[in-house]
DNA sequence: CGGATAATTGACTTTTACGTAAATTAACGA
DNA sequence: TCGTTAATTTACGTAAAAGTCAATTATCCG
């Protein structure tokens, strides 16, 4: 395990272009340190951006992603209140994902179905010559 | 169970506005029939909106849920190389809903652990007072 | 029948999430 | 040291997915 990346490193692993992580960054998504003026990438903001491109994937957006690692970095320190109100944010982040399972179990379904007249199609044509 | 819907019943039910409904018929996935110039929808017109809701949410775009769609409606009339195609392009979506399935277990997790991060902390407050 | 209410159409605008291109600068190898 | 990569910055461009606004046109109800 590396201490650090290169952009180029990155982009040629997860498949996203220097302009994506950039932005992502912009977005204050990544903080990546320096050499100079080049990019430095520790594992702790390749882990930030595989979660990012994870979210990307659920449909989530930016605005939404940045809640999200919000979340994940949860502050050691930090009153009650803040704590709490973490702990509801977690709650509707959870069900929104149970959304999005129910959706991916519902459009399984409807894919099973497809498959199943696809292969009845099949085999009629198969015994039809 | 009714035989059809005005557009803001629709829009009430899903939460959605007139503009994205006109939008997606626009891009020809829904084709409610006519009463003049108002539109009418069946319970089938209604289905296909709930689907392409549902793709919106697992975050695919307009041109993915166009494909998810057209598989559903397998043609049942069509020629073996035609059904064959489509039991590929079942097979790769299921696989895009697996990833995505994947995604939200990782998520999961991870809300998993910062939860019960926050608890500690409560629990440490709890204690101390 | 007349006026409020609701739906449609068309055009322009906005937001998000990058793409792309040009100019600049740094790093590295022969 | 010099030239060739490789990375950065700045800025404008763009596609997707609607939002918004204005002008019409039905439609329905008292």
């Amino acid at each position: 395990m590396r201490d650090t990346y290169t952009i180029t490193e990155l982009t040629k692993e997860f498949g996203v272009s220097t302009r994506t992580i950039r932005f992502y960054e912009d977005e204050g998504l990544i903080k990546p340190i320096r050499r100079g003026r080049t990019r430095l990438f520790r594992p702790s903001d390749r882990v930030l951006l595989k979660q990012i491109l994870r979210g990307k994937r659920l449909g989530f957006s930016i605005a939404e992603i940045r809640e999200i690692i919000e979340v994940y970095k949860t502050p050691s320190g930090g009153e009650e209140g803040q704590i709490s109100l973490m702990i509801e944010r977690i709650k509707e982040k959870r069900s929104e994902l149970e959304q999005k399972r129910r959706d991916i179990e519902d459009t399984m379904r409807e894919m099973d179905e497809a498959e199943e007249t696809c292969l009845e199609r099949l085999a009629e044509l198969g015994v039809s010559h």
